[in-house]
DNA sequence: GCGGCTT
């Protein structure tokens, strides 16, 4: 374990505000910074009118590149690099993690550099972003350092609650998670008017247009060899439809499945799952990477 | 001194 003070108690000269004109209310709560390799990873819990929320940098030579995590998702977070720290290494798979209007995509690289793993912010209205974490020279250096240093952040996150935040915090700001994504999306769009307790109480600049609303957490992508697959809930004048895109290198094709057809659909992959079922069961999973929901 | 990430 590095001790990795961290605290950078020195932060306090931080910036003549000078920056950009629009923010400026984000109070840094607490700053951390972690060396992997080459990598400079920049921590900083920050909190504005519209509420807390974790910023991750990756600082290169050449490049940065920052995700946002909502409050709600630090110990989701540290779930999921615990996850991939603990497992072996033929057991990780990718994982999806959704809350509010984002996603979070967990997958396992190698090439000659070793082992990392990417994990990227998609949100509507905001170009993906992505942050790589290298596993690390010796055990796993790199990504336990990291969860070493989320679990001191979501410690230290519980001080800044206040007493009469506690309790409301796990019954509403969990609720979004992905446990639900791929049950009962459908009845999400907009065609149903929102429901007036709605969430979304602020107007942040995240909020995407009504139409897109509906697409949030309606997609998959399963990887099997070099080949992607993508699920995409859509709709049209004619109705609501499932597109499947295969994707494998520049080639792409769809098809259109009219939601009329889904569940026939349904059981005839299922036969074919059946009848190969003893191929399948054999098949090393390193080659087919699926992505989940995170466990509990 | 890396270097990954690709609707």
């Amino acid at each position: 374990m590095e001790g990795n003070s961290g605290g950078t108690g020195g932060g306090s000269a931080s910036t003549g505000g000078g920056g950009g004109g629009s923010g400026g209310a984000d109070v840094e709560l607490l700053c951390k910074t972690l060396q992997v390799e080459h990598k400079l990873f920049y921590f900083d819990l920050k909190e504005n009118p519209r509420g807390r929320y974790l910023k991750i940098s990756e600082k290169t030579s050449a490049t940065r590149s920052t995700i946002i995590v909502p409050f709600s998702g630090i110990s989701w977070f540290l779930d999921l690099f615990n996850y991939y720290v603990n497992s072996d290494e033929q057991e990780l798979f990718s994982k999806e993690l959704q809350l509010d209007t984002k996603v979070f995509y967990f997958d396992i690289g190698e090439n000659r550099r070793g082992r990392f793993l990417k994990v990227s912010e998609a949100s509507v209205s905001r170009n993906r972003s992505t942050i790589i974490v290298p596993a690390g020279s010796g055990r796993d250096e790199g990504w336990a350092a990291f969860r070493n240093i989320l679990a001191e952040i979501n410690e230290a996150s519980r001080l800044f609650l206040l007493p009469n935040q506690q309790n409301s915090e796990s019954s509403e700001r969990l609720v979004g998670l992905s446990d639900d994504v791929g049950a009962g999306f459908i009845s999400g769009h907009s065609t149903q008017p929102a429901p007036s307790s709605e969430l979304n109480v602020d107007r942040s600049v995240d909020l995407p247009a009504q139409d897109e609303i509906g697409n949030l957490g309606v997609s998959k992508v399963i990887r099997a060899d070099q080949k992607r697959f993508f699920f995409d809930l859509g709709n049209n004048n004619r109705g609501h439809f499932l597109r499947i895109s295969e994707v494998a290198g520049s080639d792409r094709s769809s098809i259109i499945l009219p939601l009329s057809g889904l569940k026939q659909f349904h059981e005839i992959v299922g036969h074919f799952v059946e009848i190969t079922k003893d191929r399948i069961e054999g098949m090393s999973v390193a080659n087919v990477r699926t992505i989940d929901p995170p466990q509990r």
